[in-house]
RNA sequence: CGGGGAGUGGCGCAGCCUGGUAGCGCACUUGACUGGGGGUCAAGAGGCCGCACGUUCAAAUCGUGUCUCCCCGACCA
C-alpha cells in the first residue's frame, strides 16, 4: 500500500488552541529554536528537555508517521522496548563503562542498578536470541519509535542535542553479507525517502565506524552552518564523509627552498589512493640536530613565522591521556602523537590506532612530569614514560624542527629514526578545507558543517557474540548473525525541517508534516455575522473532505491573524471576509508565495487537490 | 568538568553600586472605539525578587553557601 495516508487529525479552533505565540523574539541562538518557541510549539523545562506542545506534537506525530511508513514499506517490523533496563544487560556488552558518563544509571528501591536506555542494541539482541532460532527467521529488521536517555555533559542547540530525545532505531540480522547488504540498502534508501518527505535535505557521507569495528556506516547530514558535525565535500567527484573518516592526499612537504605547496598540490599525476604523501620530495640528507632559542613561540603558526620556513618542516606533537574504556579506573597512559606541522591529529583516528582508548588532552602537570613543556614537548631526549604514535607524513620528512622540552627552545634537523623512535606508525592526520580528494585525486575537499540526522551502519557481529546469539543454518550447523543498526532522531527532523524551512516572518510547514494543512483566518466575524457564519461552513466543509484545519476565529485584528498564521507556517492560508463574500470569494494563499482569490465553492476541491500531491511529501 | 554571564509577575528587562513604598515593555482581563499586516484609549488582575543562612532596627539591594539556566571549551557508539 504505496503513500497509505496518515489518518487525517482532527481540526482545532484557535480560541481553543493550547498555547499562544510570541510577538517578541526569544534569545534562542538558531532560527528553528526561535521560530518553534515562538509560535507555540514546544516549551523548555529543563537544560535539554522539552515539551512539545499541541502544535508542535502534531508535527512529530507526522513525522513519526512517515518514518513508520517507510519503515514499514521497507519491510521492518515494530516493537517497543523497555527504556529502563538492567545494567547486567550493560556489563555483558561491555558498554555499561563504554558509555561513561552520558549512560543515565538510576537505582530502584531495592538498590538495583538500572540503566535509562540511550540506544537499543543490548535489548534487540537479546530479544533477537531469544525468538530467533533458524535460518528461516532471518532476515528479520526491527524498528521502535522510543525515548532515549543521554546525559549529555552540555545539551545545547534546542532540539538538536538533548538529554531526553525520540529516536527510530532499526536493527536488521542476517545469515551473510550478501543478506547484510541488502538490508542496510532498504535502509538507506527508505531514509532516503523519509529525510525527502519531510523537507529536509540531507547527504549521505561516509562516517567512522569506531572503535567496536562494524564495516562501514553513512550518516545522513543536514548541511547547516549550526551544525555540530564537521564533513568534507569533494567538489569534484561528490566524495563525502565526516572529517574523522575523511580520505584525502597529504600536500607534499614544503621543501626548503620555498617550493610552494599549491605548486606541487597541482600538478596533475597518478590518483593517489589513500592517505599517502602526494610527491615525495628529492631525499634530502640528515643534517646534525641544533638547539635553537625560539622564546614565546609555543605554536606552530608562530615557529614557522620566527623561523621563516613552512608548517610542513616542522613536528607537532600532541600529548593525550589515553584510557581503557573499559577499565576506566586504570590511570591513563600519556600518549605523544606526533604529525607534521602543518596537519592536525584526528582524534578519532588515533584512538582507532591505540584500540579504542578514549583520549584527553594531557594536563600541565603531567606533561612536566614527563620531562616536557607544554609548546615546546617532542619526544625527544626524554624517559620513555609514554606512547609515541607518529602519523605516516612525519616518516619521510627529514630536518623538521621540534620542541627541546625546554621552555623557549626548540631543535632543528630532527629525523624520525635517529632522534627518536615511535611505536606506532599509521595515518593519524585530520582532513581539512582544501585537501586534496583521496577518491578522485583531483578534487578539493570543502569543508561544511552539518547535524547527524540519521545513521546506518553494518554493525557485524559484536552483539550477537556478546549475547552468544547463534541459528541454525540450512546445512544445520549453528550461524552468528550479522546485525545492521539504523537511527533516526525524530527531534531533529523537526528542528532541521524548520531550519530548512523558514523565512523573515514564520516557519514554512512542508505539508506532509505541517500540524494542520490549511489556516483559515475569518476576519471582522464579529461585527459582520455573514462572515462568521460563511467561515463556521467552510470549516465544517473543510474538514469534511478531510483537511486538517486550523480555524482562527479569534477576535483579533487582521494584522495580529495573519502575523500569526505566518508564523506558524501552514502551507494554505484562507481568509474569509466581508469584503471577498460579497463576491463569493475566499482569498487562497499558498504560505510564501502570493495570495489568488477563488470561487468560494471552489476552494475546497482546489485545497484538496493541491494537499493530496503534497501530503506524501 | 574548566572559563564567563544571568536568576525580579507568563515572556523580555530595569531597580542592586549608595539597604527603607517593587517598576517598565510585551502578553493577560473588562469596557469603549477601531477593523486587510502585530490599532487607540480607559480601568484592572498578577510578584516567598531562585533557595538557605548570615549582617542590620530594616535586605531584591550587603556577605557566605547552594541550586538552576545561558554562552565558550572539554565531551558527544
Amino acid at each position: 500500500m504505496h503513500h497509505a495516508l496518515p489518518s487525517r487529525l482532527a481540526p482545532m479552533r484557535m480560541t481553543r488552541l493550547f498555547g499562544h505565540t510570541r510577538r517578541e523574539r526569544t534569545d534562542a541562538d538558531t532560527e528553528n529554536l526561535d521560530l518553534l518557541l515562538r509560535a507555540g510549539f514546544i516549551d523548555q523545562l529543563a537544560a535539554g528537555s522539552y515539551t512539545y506542545m499541541p502544535l508542535g506534537y502534531r508535527t512529530k506525530r507526522k513525522v513519526e508517521a512517515i518514518v513508520r511508513q517507510e519503515m514499514d514499506r521497507a519491510g521492518a517490523q515494530e516493537v517497543f522496548m523497555p527504556a529502563i533496563q538492567p545494567s547486567e544487560l550493560w556489563e555483558q556488552s561491555g558498554r555499561y563503562d563504554v558509555f561513561g558518563a552520558t549512560l543515565f544509571r538510576v537505582t530502584d528501591r531495592r538498590e538495583r542498578a538500572l540503566v535509562l536506555a540511550p540506544t537499543h542494541e543490548e535489548v534487540i539482541t537479546r530479544l533477537f536470541r531469544d525468538h530467533a532460532q533458524s535460518y528461516r527467521d532471518l532476515p528479520a529488521t526491527l524498528y521502535q519509535i522510543q525515548t532515549k536517555f543521554r546525559d549529555e555533559a552540555r545539551p545545547r542547540g534546542g532540539l538538536i542535542r538533548v538529554r531526553e530525545f525520540t529516536m527510530k532505531d532499526a536493527y536488521s540480522f542476517d545469515m551473510d553479507e550478501a543478506g547484510l547488504d541488502a538490508s542496510y540498502t532498504a535502509m538507506f534508501e527508505a531514509y532516503r525517502r523519509i529525510f525527502a518527505r519531510c523537507g529536509v535535505p540531507t547527504v549521505p557521507v561516509e562516517a567512522d565506524s569506531g572503535a567496536i569495528g562494524g564495516k562501514g556506516s553513512q550518516e545522513f547530514i543536514f548541511i547547516a552552518d549550526i551544525g555540530e558535525d564537521t564533513i568534507l565535500i569533494c567538489n569534484q567527484c561528490g566524495y563525502a564523509a565526516n572529517t574523522e573518516k575523511a580520505e584525502f592526499v597529504r600536500p607534499a612537504t614544503d621543501r626548503p627552498a620555498g617550493t610552494s605547496p599549491s605548486s606541487v598540490r597541482g600538478e596533475p599525476g597518478e590518483p593517489p589512493r589513500g592517505a599517502q604523501p602526494a610527491e615525495t620530495p628529492a631525499p634530502e640528507p640528515p643534517l646534525p640536530t641544533e638547539e635553537i632559542a625560539t622564546p614565546g613561540t609555543s605554536t606552530i603558526e608562530a615557529l614557522a613565522q620566527l623561523l621563516g620556513i613552512p608548517a610542513s618542516r616542522t613536528a607537532k606533537a600532541v600529548l593525550l591521556a589515553a584510557t581503557n574504556p573499559h577499565h576506566p579506573t586504570d590511570p591513563p597512559e600519556a600518549v605523544f602523537a606526533v604529525i607534521r606541522g602543518d596537519l592536525d591529529v584526528n582524534e578519532i583516528k588515533l584512538s582507532n590506532a591505540l584500540g579504542g582508548r578514549e583520549l584527553a588532552p594531557l594536563t600541565e602537570a603531567r606533561i612536566r612530569d614527563l620531562g616536557a613543556v607544554p609548546g615546546y614537548a617532542s619526544p625527544i631526549g626524554l624517559e620513555r614514560r609514554f606512547r609515541v604514535v607518529a602519523d605516516t607524513s612525519i616518516m619521510d620528512a627529514p630536518n623538521l624542527v621540534a620542541g627541546a622540552n625546554r621552555e623557549g627552545y626548540h631543535l632543528r634537523n630532527v629525523n624520525v629514526g635517529r632522534d627518536w623512535e615511535p611505536e606506532i606508525v599509521t595515518d593519524i592526520a585530520l582532513g581539512r578545507h582544501g585537501h586534496t580528494c583521496a577518491r578522485c585525486g583531483t578534487g578539493t575537499l570543502e569543508e561544511r558543517r552539518g547535524i547527524e540526522m540519521g545513521h546506518v551502519f553494518r554493525l557485524g557481529t559484536i552483539y550477537t557474540q556478546a549475547f552468544e546469539v547463534n541459528v541454525l543454518a540450512e546445512d544445520g550447523a549453528r550461524r552468528t548473525p550479522i546485525m545492521g543498526c539504523y537511527g533516526i532522531g525524530v527531534d531533529r527532523i523537526v528542528a532541521a525541517a524548520v531550519e530548512a524551512n523558514h523565512d523573515d516572518s514564520g516557519i514554512r510547514w512542508p505539508a506532509a508534516i505541517a500540524p494542520y494543512e490549511v489556516h483559515l483566518v475569518a476576519l471582522g466575524a464579529s461585527r459582520d455575522p455573514a462572515v462568521a457564519t460563511d467561515a463556521d461552513a467552510l470549516y465544517e466543509e473543510l474538514r469534511a473532505a478531510g483537511i486538517e484545519v486550523l480555524y482562527d476565529d479569534r477576535d483579533e485584528s487582521a494584522g495580529v491573524k495573519f502575523n500569526d498564521a505566518d508564523l506558524i507556517g501552514l502551507p494554505f492560508r484562507l481568509t474569509v471576509s466581508s469584503r471577498n463574500l460579497k463576491d463569493g470569494l475566499v482569498e487562497v494563499q499558498p504560505r510564501g508565495s502570493d495570495a489568488a482569490r477563488l470561487a468560494r465553492s471552489e476552494v475546497t476541491a482546489h485545497l484538496v487537490e493541491q494537499l493530496t500531491a503534497a501530503r506524501t511529501g
